[in-house]
DNA sequence: ACACGCTGTATTGTTTGCTACATAGATTTG
DNA sequence: CAAATCTATGTAGCAAACAATACAGCGTGT
């Protein structure tokens, strides 16, 4: 975690349309139509985003009852069982909304530069302390790492990180977050992963689907009242913490000195990168 | 509930300070650090807030170890057992806080006047969108009232509503809302309350604390797997939603017929007005 | 000495949003 | 007719966030 100069903090724009009772409009949902204009089904597309069918379904069927005109058509059976599809007002919507996302995150852009320029003494004590909290919270489970990869699928990106020589991640961020980091092989950017989407795994012998594994040997457990904190120590002497339940920790045989696997999946890979 | 021209939506000002792991700054958290300022104590705040005291509590301490030196400083013991103070850093913190929210308010507007002045067809319909969403997401609970009373509570506004000859609710809203919906005895304004906030009861003779009551008949029961869904009628034709978990509803008698009070909390009253 | 009103914890329950699983129904293609 | 593959729907259960409650400890004023 090497100690550099960081420069102002930038506001992020995480928009959500939201009315006085619930959420109408956010990425999530956003994602969901794009995923389902590209697919063509309900069903490929919540396994992308990633969401469960019934929480997919739900959304789109909320978000077609809230419109004036449906955002999708939906047809039972046929020859691959159906399918769903973006209308030509579904389609619109997300432009906006991408739109709209791009304007706003200009105008926080805009906010903070004046943050910056203005600088009183207040001003600057309010960025510490934003900055000190953004460095806290993401203290743990944080990576510096090398882009070796870069592949463009489509609407998202899978960025391939060097850790060191033997440890490797892969990440998938939208491809808007992509271009707004900037990434090309070689840069330096920093990986992210919260604990709690972090699972473990003692058997060296199994097959994960997850892309990222990590193997290590527990260094401490900290028990709670349904979870435990695990922390792993790498070869490379990094740390990663893990959130699991203590039923699953008994089951692995979990203890101080236990060989564990570490694996999480990319799409719970958070990059940031600093310029 | 009239059809009246509504004029563009304006994007509400929800700013909240969010790190990559979690939320460090929302408006609750400075509400809060606001309420100790005014009364010295966190007991007292979290009920102005309003909050749990575990919760106020649990958000005074994670941001006193965030922050690179303590918001607040807490006694125990005392002439008043004790009590919590903002520190002068704290202090300085909260106003920044309200200049920000001051700044990102008029980016919001002028991102939002920016898409009205351009206003191609896809804009409008996305507006549409919006505003569609609005109108059917807050459909149910919604009364039209007119302010009868206006009472400057400090940081809260108490608001009276007349619904009609015979019933009136009030509601408890910060200033800067008062404020924004540019209230006035005579304005006529929308109430809302999610269903799940409104209560029920049938004994006559009870004494309550809550402000709102609103006497009506129980026309439909939908029974769900814990909670029921009670739609009562008042006298003037409304109606009046409540979820309410099935031991209650059998507790009280409750079926289609019953004679019914619903009540809520005055700071549970969401108030929308249109200009 | 004692009461007061707060801090500092812990316990339990509720709500909300989600996942995971199960199953019925649709309709075209082979 | 059967297979394939999706939509449409319900149920169970989990985890985070929060509310409600209880209670021990504290120290100043009366």
């Amino acid at each position: 975690m090497p100690a550099r100069p960081m420069t102002a903090t930038r506001f992020l724009a995480r928009m959500s349309l939201e009315t006085e009772v619930g959420t109408a409009l956010s990425d999530t949902r956003i994602r969901l139509l794009e995923e389902i204009g590209r697919k063509g089904s309900i069903n490929q597309a919540a396994k992308a985003v990633p969401l469960s069918y019934k929480a997919a379904w739900d959304a789109i069927d909320t978000m077609n009852n809230l419109a004036p005109e449906p955002l999708v058509v939906r047809v039972t059976g046929g020859r691959q069982g159906g399918g769903t599809q973006l209308t030509e007002y579904g389609r619109r919507i997300v432009a906006m909304y991408r739109a709209l996302e791009i304007e706003y995150q200009a105008a926080l852009d805009r906010l903070s530069e004046r943050l910056n320029d203005v600088g009183g003494g207040d001003i600057q004590a309010f960025q510490k302390l934003m900055h000190s909290m953004s460095m806290k919270t993401s203290a743990r489970n944080q990576f510096a790492g090398i882009v070796t990869g870069l592949r463009d699928g489509g609407v998202d990106y899978e960025v391939r990180l060097r850790l060191d020589p033997r440890h490797e991640i892969t990440s998938v961020i939208t491809k808007a977050s992509a271009e707004n980091l900037n990434l090309q092989i070689g840069k330096e950017v920093f990986a992210m992963v919260k604990s709690s989407s972090v699972m473990l795994a003692v058997d060296k012998g199994m097959k994960l689907t997850a892309r990222n594994q990590l193997w290590g040997e527990v260094v401490a457990v900290h028990e709670g009242p349904v979870n435990n904190e695990v922390t792993l120590q790498l070869p490379s002497g990094r740390n990663v913490t893990a959130v699991v339940t203590q039923d699953s920790c008994t089951a692995l045989g979990i203890e101080v000195g236990t060989e564990a696997c570490a694996f999480f999946k990319s799409s719970s890979v958070i990059l940031a990168a600093y310029d």
